[in-house]
DNA sequence: CGATTTTGACCAGCGC
DNA sequence: GCGCTGGTCAAAATCG
């Protein structure tokens, strides 16, 4: 088992800002990502490239949506639904739940759980038949396919939230290399309606754990750089994540855990963790630059438009506005039930989200994740 | 002062 | 073996 959520308006997690940034204007509201709808079959059935990175899913612990998985939609397709008001929903269920967000024509609530995804291996590596129907979840007119041939340019995982759909791929096939057979796991999220919690106007989903940048680097066939994380809230944790956009929907961010966390649950937040400091910084200095000097597009750089900036915050200010408050909470059963009390009112953009979450790889695990303990990040 | 971000350099994995 | 690419390191800059 494995769960993934963040707090919204959660103060001073600096991880998702740069590559959000670096993916130039996002949309304002979660309308823009609407949910899956009218999905058909591929032509031919595509069976996605085995070799997916998104391995080691387990979670011993302190996994809020542990109890939350229906057992019969995750019987047929082997994925498990969740929904985050911490009922156990069927598919047809979903469906209802999804419309019941309030957003007609397949505008979908676009809070921070509408489309999130868990995706291990056994999921992705999954006939495409299989998933789709998993985000068969409401009403709506989209006019194609949202599964896309997988992206022949290389690549992770991308994300495609075109028309309401969610690609999962993995492009391992091609120019993608594994450095270690590393338990991943992979996590797609609309970027820019996640989280927009800085006054500085920087976008910032997170989770409840503290990351430190430690990287950046652009991705060959990505017009977006790669973030490297690492946790901060113990030295010796060997947890980190990647944060990019979506190739193929920019709007989408893509977030791989690797390793995971040998300790418990930061019982308060590094006080610097992310801080807004990053604002100041990046507006000073931030033509964030690759291993090999070159700058990249960064719409917060010195050189970005006042006038843009000036938009994009104003943007961020009104996303705030318009935000429901999640109480901040330093323990993931504290913050679940947080959640879920939002979600339970119908005027709550939280409201009724639909969290899928991948099975749980029956077998091998990764010699290297043995022995972290029961401290499991997933 | 302690924390983070930035970013150039280095290293390792993979394909050819 | 070589080159490409991704992942990490670490010094410098920055911030509260």
């Amino acid at each position: 088992m494995c769960d993934y959520f963040w707090q919204r308006r959660e103060n001073g997690q600096g991880d998702l800002a740069d590559v959000v940034r670096s993916g130039g204007s996002a949309p304002a509201s979660g309308s823009e990502f609407p949910v899956v709808s009218d999905w058909h079959p591929p032509l031919e059935p595509t069976v996605l490239p085995s070799s997916s990175t998104v391995e080691g899913m387990n979670n011993d612990f302190g996994d809020p949506f542990v109890n939350l998985c229906d057992p019969l939609l995750s019987e047929l397709t082997g994925i498990e639904f969740f929904h985050n008001s911490g009922e156990m929903i069927a598919g047809g269920q979903v469906k209802a739940a999804t419309e019941s967000s309030g957003s007609g024509g397949g505008g979908g609530g676009g809070g921070i759980m509408s489309q999130h995804l868990l995706m291990s291996e056994e999921m992705i590596t999954k006939p495409r038949d299989i998933i789709p129907r998993a985000f068969q979840l409401s009403s709506g007119g989209a006019k194609h396919s949202p599964l896309s041939p997988i992206e022949a340019s290389g690549g992770a995982v991308g994300c495609s939230a075109d028309d309401g759909g969610v690609q999962i791929s993995s492009t391992r096939s091609l120019g993608v290399k594994r450095r270690k057979n590393q338990a991943k796991k992979v996590v797609c999220i609309p970027a820019p309606a996640a989280a927009t919690n800085r006054p500085s106007g920087e976008v910032v989903p997170s989770d409840l754990w503290a990351w430190r940048k430690y990287g950046q680097k652009p991705i060959k066939g990505s017009p977006y750089p790669r973030g490297y994380y690492r946790c901060s809230s113990s030295k010796g944790c060997s947890a980190r994540k990647q944060v990019e956009r979506s190739r193929t929907n920019p709007n989408m961010l893509v977030i791989t855990y690797t390793s995971e966390h040998n300790h418990p649950w930061p019982t308060q937040r590094n006080a610097l963790a992310g801080s807004t400091r990053s604002q100041a910084s990046k507006n000073s200095s931030s033509s964030s630059k690759n291993s090999f000097g070159r700058n990249l597009i960064s719409p917060a750089a010195p050189k970005a438009d006042p006038k843009v900036k000036e938009e994009e915050e104003e943007e961020e200010a009104a996303e705030i506005d318009n935000e429901p408050m999640i109480p901040e909470s330093n323990h993931p059963d504290d913050f679940f039930a947080d959640l879920a009390e939002l979600e339970t009112d119908p005027m709550s953009p939280v409201f009724s989200k639909v969290l899928i979450q991948a099975k749980q790889p029956e077998e091998e695990e990764e010699p290297e994740d043995k022995g972290l303990g029961p401290l499991n990040m997933w």
